[in-house]
DNA sequence: CAAACATATGAATATACGCTCATATGTTTG
DNA sequence: CAAACATATGAGCGTATATTCATATGTTTG
């Protein structure tokens, strides 16, 4: 049985390294963080990603976005729907086509500040 | 048998929707997407954000954050290595603690522009 | 140096997710 | 209105991944 292995009751370093509450940002919550988790979850998929950079450039229908990226239609409309759900895209039905734009300005911030960590 | 479902043949669009390449941003590359893909991967998940969200208010040591967020050490440290691999923390020993720290201040960046994102 | 401790790591398992296939919904056009 | 088309969606499958358990590595202290 060697040793007690419940990870709380353990005998955690006690010299207080207490984490010093001099915070700026607070701690996230942990429904916060499931939240944020989600959110970055659908940014860390290639194929979202080449969407998103696809629908930087300009607004396109899904049967473009589709033969641009050589993926089925199909799978995009998928990978739009998380986009969608995100909120990271709008559509905008013209026809029987509907053609997807970034939903605003935010998903830049987010690419800017990801190439630049990713460049060094 | 219904139709061609063979993506790339099937009858896309004709008309010329096509993405107008006066585009600031360059197209993201397949690998280039996958690499950012794989970057995003390391946000998803709440344990590792809110390892992040520990770490940005101080440095800290395995044991004690394994405390705060109520996690087994062995779940901690098999986070903080993805977080390592991804340069997103560094790590410095004294005796036989590990203290780590953000890896720099990138990460605030991203937290702030999900953050606005989100709370919209 | 032996025991206790702090952390790291490999294997195994359970879950999540992206793709494909089949099909449904809605739109245009003869 | 029937056929072709554009997109959306549900089920199923294969793969990735987060956790736990067991163990390894390295450090301190009696």
């Amino acid at each position: 049985m060697a040793s007690e292995s419940n990870q709380l009751d353990a005998p955690v370093c006690d010299e207080s390294h207490s984490p010093a509450p001099g915070t700026a940002l607070a701690p996230l919550e942990l429904e916060d963080s499931q939240r944020m988790a989600e959110f970055f979850g659908v940014l860390a998929d290639p194929t979202r990603l080449r969407l998103i950079s696809l629908l930087s450039a300009s607004e396109c229908c899904v049967c473009d976005l589709a033969e641009h990226l050589s993926v089925s239609e199909s799978a995009v409309s998928h990978q739009l729907r998380a986009l969608r759900n995100a909120r990271l895209v709008r559509y905008q039905k013209k026809g029987r086509q509907v053609f997807y734009r970034l939903h605003d300005h935010h998903v830049f911030a987010l690419y800017e500040a990801v190439r630049e960590h990713l460049d060094e």
